[in-house]
Formats: structure tokens, sequence, C-alpha cells
DNA sequence: TAGTGTTTAAAACGTATGTTTGAATTTCAT
DNA sequence: ATGAAATTCAAACATACGTTTTAAACACTA
């Protein structure tokens, strides 16, 4: 079948490119060349390259989307511990396509410009598709932090996925510095595994009230 | 003189422009016909529009270098907080021509967009015009965590500027949606508030080694 | 006021983009 | 093996972009 074939080359350059350049910087041209595809196979298959942007990002979040769902429903009231369910994420994230650490910084990458370079479209297509899920999580979240305020709560969450979200788009070029300036060569689960009680900590720290 | 109103005036279309849809997504002919002016004014001022980009964060970061490197001179061997060190900056930054709270937000967009949407220029500038002071901030921070390795501080500073820029890149969206969904209408000094302790607590967050 | 340098204006240039077209080719069930 | 459907291909289309050009309008000194 030489479809397939052809969609799925034009899936893995898209997402590399996207990944590296943007989606407004990165040309259908570019893509196919990549790919070793005709210009029109893109229009072809997927209509827009709008609708490819979607593609891509479908292409890990649905079988994502569906095992973290699974996870969701196998913890039900279960004792939980901060670190616990963000291991949980993490866990499930890594096991949906993205076993291949360059593979998860690529996503995370891509994670990060549907947030900075959030196209609209690709907005509505997020939550309208993956925004169940999200939300489900969210409630577990709440179980096991009822000392905060739903306030605090939120903006604790979106802290974290920034924080997650941030440092994982450039994981590359961080990794490279790091090794740069303190002689130190990292990858990228030794940077999750710092990443993870900086987040535990910060979802469930304390206010501090004297100014 | 009609050349500084020009000036300031593309200068401030296309902060905004910039802001919203990214470099790329943003021609000159958005910021020329929002500004108000001719078209070949920005080729005519700036030379190029990679140049107006830079000048466009000159136009913050260098007024808020100069005063944070004197705010650095004052408190040298000083007793310092996390938390301190943190409202140094941030107080820093609003006395920098961004006391309006719209405006820091704005300012906060560019700069995530500056890392996300790194156009390999814009971090040439900003490393070689800003870089020394970052480098001085770096030292302080480094003095109040003797208890972190340097892996770990070079990592957590990194998770603390992702959750800055990530969240209030986005603060307007944010807030609305805080608003729609917990019906709390926020402020984005309120959002700061939220944020210093979450970023204190994650830099001095100690590890948790069970399993 | 005359003249010089600076700024604005309208138009065009060359290039790159996403998309569409229609013919050629391949695929595959009958 | 044949014919219909699916796919690939080269080419062109329309549009938008950053930049350049040339002339007009302006500001200000002498």
């Amino acid at each position: 079948m030489a479809q397939k074939d052809t969609v799925e080359r034009i899936l893995d350059a898209a997402e590399d490119l996207f990944s590296e350049k943007g989606f407004a910087e990165t040309s259908l041209r570019n893509i196919t060349t990549k790919a070793g595809v005709n210009l029109a196979a893109v229009n072809y298959h997927f209509g827009s390259k709008k609708s490819l942007i979607q593609a891509v990002f479908a292409r890990y979040l649905t079988p994502f989307s569906d095992q973290f769902s699974s996870q969701l429903d196998l913890i039900q009231q279960q004792e939980r511990t901060p670190e616990q369910l963000l291991k949980l994420l993490l866990i499930t994230l890594t096991k949906s396509g993205l076993e291949n650490p360059a593979k998860f910084a690529v996503f995370m990458r891509l994670l990060g410009l549907a947030y900075s370079q959030g196209q609209g479209h690709l907005r509505k297509f997020l939550t309208s598709e993956y925004g169940d899920v999200f939300k489900r999580y969210m409630k577990e979240i709440n179980r096991i932090t009822p000392q905060l305020t739903p306030v605090e709560r939120f903006w604790r969450i979106h802290f974290m996925l920034g924080a997650a979200v941030f440092t994982m788009s450039s994981v590359d070029s961080l990794m490279a510095m790091a090794d740069h300036d303190l002689g130190i060569e990292s990858q990228v689960k030794d940077v999750v595994g710092q990443l993870m009680p900086f987040l535990a900590s910060g979802l469930m720290a304390v206010e501090n009230d004297e100014s």
C-alpha cells in the first residue's frame, strides 16, 4: 500500500519540521521534500495544511488519550501522592508511541507550539477531542490537594504545565547548555527526574505570609 | 518631530501584533496598517523586519537591564530569601515601562515567543546584549541555594522560567478561563502573587527518594 | 526665502506560499 | 487481463510576503 507509506512519511517529516521551526515557518514544500513525496500529496491526503497539523497531534494524542483514560479507571479511589499522579501521566505518555526520548522531546515541543502559536483551529481541535480526559485527570488532582483553594489549584496546574512544556520544548538545547556550562551530560529521563520533585513541591507549596 | 512619532507608532503596533500572533504570522502590512504609517516606513526606519523585532525587545529590555543591574549592586552580600530575590526581579520589571499590567503580559508573551520561535538572530541579540545581567542574577541564586547541586540548580531555574513565561504569556485567556470556570475575577498582580510561592517552593524542593 | 537633508508616499519587484488542476501512473478486485 | 478507483506527478494559479525604488512632501538651516 503506497498510500499509507506516503501519509506516514508526510506525518514524520511534518512533525520534525514543525517542532524545529514552528507551523507557519514550515512550508508544505519543506515537508514534501523531506518526506520525498509530491507537493500535492499533502492536500490530497489531508485536505489542507491545517488538517495536517491536527493529524500530527492526533497520531500521538489519540492512543495516549485512550490509554490514559484506562489508567484513570484503574486508580479510581486509591491513595495517591502528587509524585505518583505525575508519574502516572509520564508513564502513560511514554507508552503511547513516545518510548523514544527524542520523540518525547519532539512531542513536548509540539505541545508548546500548540499553546504559543495556537492557531485557533488547533485549540478548538484539541479541547474538543481530548478535553474530557484532561478534566478527569484534573479531578484526581483535586482529590489530593484538598488544602488548596480552587484558584490556587487552577494556577498551580498551569504553572506545572508551563514548567514542563517550556523546558521539554527545548530540552535538546538545554541539555547541550548544561553539558557546555557544567560539563554534565544528561538524558531526557534525567530531566524528567529533576522535573517531578519540582512540580510536586510547587503544587503542594504552603503560602508564606511574612512579607 | 514626525520621525519619532512614526517610529513609536510602529513599535507599539508591532509589539501588540507580535504578542498576539507571533513574528512570522505578523506581516509588515499588518503592522504599518495598524500603526497608520506607510509600508516602507519599517524598512526605512529599522532596515528590516528582523531589526524591528530586536528593537521591540530593546525598548523594554534596555531600561530594565540598566535598572536591574543597579538593584543587583545594592543588594550585594545581604541576607536574602528566594521570595525576596524573585520579588526584586518582578519589582524591577514593573518599574521599567511595564507598570501597566497589560503591558507586562504583552512583554511576557514576547519573551515566550523569543524562546519558542527563537529566530536565531533574536537569541544572539538577546544574549549578547543582556546576557551579563542574567548571569549576575544567577550568581545571587547560587548564593541562596548552596544545598543544590549545579545540575539541580540549572534545571530548576529553567523550570521556574518556564512556569513564569508560559503562564504569563497567556495570562489574559487564563484569567478569563478562571473567571469562567471558577467565577473568580483575577488581576495580573494576583497571578504573580500565586506564582511566587510556587516558584520558591519548587526551587527549594528536597529530593524525595521513596519510589 | 532658497536650498538641503530627512521623512513619507505609492507603486512595483521578485520571491515564496497554499492550493488546484488534469494527465499519467499505479493498485487491485473481478 | 481488464477496467475502475486510487494515487502520484509536473505544472500552473492566485495570493501574500519583504524589500526596493522613485518621486513628492516636509522640516529646518543659512
